[in-house]
DNA sequence: TTGAAAGCGCTAACAA
DNA sequence: TTGTTAGCGCTTTCAA
């Protein structure tokens, strides 16, 4: 019965091998190739046998041109260096796999025209739908989405306008709460560390609230290192290490993510910098890896996971739907004290 | 002259709107959306234009069932969990992105039917390649493999019998390496601690090298420990803490990957058992983020990214190209021997 | 439950 | 340099 093809044979197989292998009408086999119901038992067997032995692959590019619907889901990450979008991309995918949607991934290196190119590249595959990082887009890509005719979902910030769906946290108010949340237990002398790529808007955001909040309390931050590229661990010793130098009063560090603010934790513990009796430390994201660190830090959750679990949800919740869109998910990022930021002894703390 | 059509139209823009806003015919339209030389630049500019102020976007889906070749490359991978296959992921995107090719990623979760199911997806869009971890696959993903019309190329592993191309490094040698290079330095009282998946080959076969080489010494593994799931660096903490409690006299900790072998390290030096000296510690992959570690762990680098690039240059290279094929690429993992694995004193060496 | 006809939007091949 | 014609392999729609 079966035929081995196991030599590529010149031309690939097609619905009509199955038919006549089968002794149906090519759209008979059709219908049982995508289940769409009314078709025999027996003759689905028949034909489901057929096409196994032969080893067909039914053509997507056909089927989605007749049907003028295809199962693929655009999702479009700035970066796979970052341990935040992986992620993302595993909520997504896991969400997905119970479902006949295809994720396709696209990567843009935190370019706003390489978004564009990838944004144009994916949408001329007609997905069921688009999830893609962020708020901000050029204005050509803006009106490919909002052209677009298949829902769209802009994931992990939920600071701003989503030409469609939108699923994320307030990176703003992250920023406020981490500030509040330094302010309180007593820390004054605060300095950032962060990336300096002026396009993650999300790092921007969480700054801006960050300062936004020590202002309210009539702070500044005192201090501030910037860094691009690299090992995030090193990196964040390095930073730690230059920015004391600099400025050895400090007695907090706010690090933009996780990896420079565990650098940061090494460093002072390698030090004999007393945390966080001596500088408090906190970062962002709440990544697992933490959890083996020598002392737990500070950080606050991004969510990353459920951002993709949502955003996956609401596409496959919208195929087939003429139209909805239009919704607003955010999520609140949990703030973890973890053994980096304690309430300091009063003394400390009301010396301005 | 910009049309602005910011409201979903209900009907998706064709080749044939763009050929009557510029006055030519469809067929010059295409030629000028694919780059296919032989139209003058003054109709060039007259279609660009319009296309451009239409908004449209080419229907890839129609222009890939009509000419019978497609811009994605598949690329599956068991998961996105660990680290090592977002880095294999970004090598590939890299090298594509100077193409036209696309890539499209899959993800297995380390299971053979879900391989089987995603594989089989991905082939029904008649990618011009695809690129899929391991050479371990079932019989039926096999028989898809050798069936599609397309170069596969196998990567991260080069044990084995690859049914096209193969882009990898031999864990097997890897593994005899790392074993070597510890006897060599002294060590005799060897330990291993790795994860139980019993699905990944690749850490089977560094484990079988390993105690291969060994045997060869006369040595045995004296103590190993497993575990699966959640934070690699607090699991590398705790299964050390339990390998060392249930064998004191271990004077060396094999890990399977980088992230528990950092764990481990981290518990060593938080309960004052001295590195190298006490025991020595190694583990596998060569993650950029030992860089910041208090010592620096004897590793092995997996060319992940290198891998990822090998692997997308043979694809690019063989589109359009009849057959060809049957590409081995085995690239030479670089022992680093850190601060972790070093020469001991002499006494100790010789007492077996 | 099955089949026949038409056509999805584009491109190959050829003609002008 | 440009245009015409005939499909690509499926699915939709309608008929049997």
């Amino acid at each position: 019965m079966n035929k081995n093809r196991s030599s590529k044979s010149a031309r690939p197989l097609t619905l009509r091998d199955v038919s006549e292998a089968a002794g149906v009408s090519e759209m008979t086999v059709s219908r049982v190739m995508r289940n769409s119901g009314d078709v025999s038992e027996s003759t689905r067997n028949r034909v489901l046998e057929a096409s196994k032995s032969l080893g067909y692959v039914p053509n997507r590019i056909a089927g989605g041109l007749a049907s003028q619907r295809v199962n693929l889901v655009a999702v479009i990450v700035p970066s796979l260096g970052n341990l935040v979008f992986p992620e993302v991309l595993s909520g997504i995918a896991e969400v997905l796999e119970s479902t006949p949607l295809q994720p396709v991934f696209g990567v843009t290196n935190y370019e706003p025209e390489r978004e564009e190119a990838v944004l144009y590249e994916m949408l001329s595959w007609r997905p069921s739908g688009v999830i893609i990082a962020g708020l901000e887009h050029t204005e050509i890509s803006r009106t490919l989405l909002r052209d677009a005719e298949t829902p769209i979902i802009e994931i992990m910030d939920a600071d701003g306008e989503p030409v469609d769906s939108m699923v994320g946290i307030s990176h703003r108010r992250a920023g406020r709460q981490m500030a509040a949340a330094i302010i309180e237990a007593g820390y004054r002398r605060i300095g950032f560390l962060g990336t300096k790529m002026p396009l993650d808007h999300r790092a921007r955001k969480r700054f801006e609230g960050f300062t936004e909040a020590m202002a309210k309390a009539g702070l500044e931050v005192m201090d501030q290192e910037f860094y691009e590229g690299g090992s995030s661990l090193l990196k964040g010793r390095e930073m730690t290490e230059a920015i004391l130098k600099r400025a050895p009063d400090l007695d907090f560090l706010y690090y933009s993510n996780d990896m420079i603010g565990a650098g940061g934790l090494l460093h002072c513990l390698d030090n004999g910098i007393d945390v966080p009796g001596r500088v408090g430390l906190a970062g962002f994201n709440g990544l697992d890896l933490l959890d083996g660190l020598p002392r737990k830090l500070a950080t606050m959750d991004a969510c990353r996971a459920e951002i993709g679990r949502e955003a996956a949800r609401l596409v496959s919740k919208s195929v087939g739907q003429e139209s909805s869109g239009g919704e607003r998910i955010v999520l609140r990022p949990k703030l973890q004290l973890g053994e980096t930021l304690k309430r300091r002894p009063s003394a400390w703390a009301d010396q301005t």
